[in-house]
DNA sequence: ATCATAAATTTACGCGCGCAAAGTTTTTGT
DNA sequence: ACAAAAACTTTGCGCGCGTAAATTTATGAT
């Protein structure tokens, strides 16, 4: 603009007519300094495009202002959402969030523990792979920088966790499913990765007792994270089999769901709730594109929008306070049972 | 682990018995010091867990390693496949990526474009909104630091663009439509944000005509990135109406076509290439979900394999040669016809 | 107008590393 | 064995900013 080109702080105090201690107070909190200073920086700030620089500040300060977020899988919408709900709160707090993926992998899981390692971060926010994770690197992360963990619990270690509470959800919809008809089955993997999976089984074996029903498993193969390639493989050999034990299917997530729709699809089973349909499938977690499955899947919805605030609540107040809580904080929040035609 | 604790390159130095420039030197590029002082590095890089800091080397490094990638949304997980494909290409590179979702909107675009600019990145790959994307600033950014574009091209800006050959893919399942059945009609939205969706829209008539069809579109309302709920909605009004002008429709991408299936579905339609189905239904781009959809989505594979490798291996030239090229290089590539039940 | 207080300024140091120059040692090739 | 080349060491500056201490100036209530 003016000629002058700025090139750093000390620049930038001089066509502002303040100090540079005072500009660098200014920039770390705006409302730390008179409101006439402030002005005339504002209208420096206006004529000539500057930027302190992120590395010099970030050098220097004790604690920089980003913040890991760090989720298993990008490629699921359903966390691709809930990342972006959580990116939006630590933007709104003035914080600088930092996205990673750990790719259903916990070599990639502590890849970007190391990454956020290198970027010295205020706090962090991990949905972690779960069983799959290496729990002692994440431990030792978790002493370094404050964690909060969110969405599946690795227990005892960050400063809190918030999730969903799986035995109120599974319970709520095994409920509709018996009152509206036949008991459920739990259809599921053999060996789940994630920790939600294992309260998911036991919340359902403890509502179907509950109702006085024993409860009933279908365990299928599977290893990874392609869910619906399994729900639909595994789905189709047993329905082409004749080897389904129900005609109500409760799955333990909606990717499986998904997978299993489409077999039974192809199988040409009816899917859905009236007198003339051969299956009711219903799911878990509402997933992004459970209203588009054939037909709509039923579903629990994870309130996802209360986990992502409390968790960032969470790690802001360990940031801002300085300290780590005595106590591990722990909340579950409740599902709600979303109606499609599915089941 | 041995008792001095190491802060700085300095104090590694001093363990490893190295200087601390060549120690330096070590980090920036390993194969650039004799292997008996690497060794003796890695050995003391064994003992004492040392990492130089991210924030200094960056603070006086002309060029950072960072590679910004900025996607129009990762919500869609087609974005998310190829977001994971390009940060492995990077990563494998010995370059930090650093992932960015535009969520649909022009000003979190131009947000990501300035949290870049703070950054200061060798380089960037961006796929822009397209026509939402607020020319400028993007024209301004890419004055400022090298960027190549993908997925979607905004003419004269960038380095190079790399993306699909819609006239091809276009051509390609309107041919196999026609030879397989009744000509389609043309499914998308009125005032499409993608540039692609132009592309495939003058593709589309381009195909007909060469084959002596009259081309003909359905062009639905409906504004933002939710596609399927406007392809869902949209469509069944128009199934349920009876409005639909053909038993064959192409979709402009899969999500729409999800939308659709699912209303046609809902219809109480049956999808598929059959002598006794009443619709065929196909769409573009292999969406990660299209497999799963009810029939299976029949679309067009794109190659994005191939766009990420070509994308990143461009911006490495340039990073790496230190000098943007003269001709602003593009290339597209062609789709593949992927054959499930729906068309 | 006076004075206590809050805010800005000056001065100065340090963060951890890149990088360049000049001198020294080691390796390489003949 | 010797010269040339390559690699290393020492020295020292600079990056852009945070931050602390001491001093000066502005504020606003009495």
């Amino acid at each position: 603009m003016a000629g002058a080109k700025i090139k750093n702080m000390e620049d930038f105090a001089a066509v502002s007519g303040i100090s540079r201690p005072t500009v660098s107070k200014y920039f770390n909190d705006p409302d730390s300094v008179r409101k006439s200073t402030r002005s005339k920086i504002e209208a420096a700030l206006e004529r000539y495009d500057y930027r302190p620089n992120i590395y010099a500040i970030n050098q220097n300060r004790s604690r920089t202002k980003n913040i890991g977020l760090v989720v298993p899988n990008l490629t699921d919408p359903f966390f691709a959402a809930i990342a972006r709900t959580i990116e939006e709160l630590i933007v709104g707090a003035g914080f600088n969030p930092l996205l990673l993926s750990s790719h259903g992998g916990p070599q990639h899981e502590v890849a970007n523990l190391d990454s956020l390692r290198a970027i010295k971060p205020a706090g962090v926010l991990l949905a972690p792979l779960g069983r799959a994770s290496d729990r002692d690197a994440v431990a030792v992360f978790c002493d370094e920088i404050p964690v909060v963990l969110f969405d599946a619990n690795l227990d005892g270690i960050g400063e809190a966790f918030y999730g969903s509470d799986n035995l109120q959800s599974i319970g709520l919809i095994v409920d509709y499913l018996c009152r509206s008809g036949e008991a459920p089955v739990f259809f599921e993997m053999e060996n789940p990765i994630n920790p939600n999976a294992f309260r998911r089984r036991h919340a359902f074996g403890h509502a179907m007792e509950r109702l006085g029903h024993t409860p009933q498993y279908i365990r299928v193969k599977g290893e990874g994270w392609d869910f619906e390639e399994i729900g639909y493989r595994e789905g189709y050999t047993l329905i082409s089999g004749g080897a389904l034990p129900s005609k109500t299917i409760l799955c333990s997530n909606d990717r499986l769901a998904i997978g299993l729709l489409a077999a039974a699809y192809e199988c040409g089973l009816r899917v859905g709730l009236g007198a003339g349909d051969d299956l009711r499938i219903a799911g878990h977690d509402d997933h992004p594109f459970a209203r588009y499955t054939c037909p709509g899947l039923t579903t629990i919805s994870q309130d996802y929008g209360a986990i992502g605030a409390q968790s960032v609540e969470a790690i802001l107040r360990i940031i801002e306070t300085g300290n780590r809580p005595e106590a591990r904080a722990t909340a579950l929040f409740e599902g709600r049972l979303v109606m499609r035609n599915s089941a």
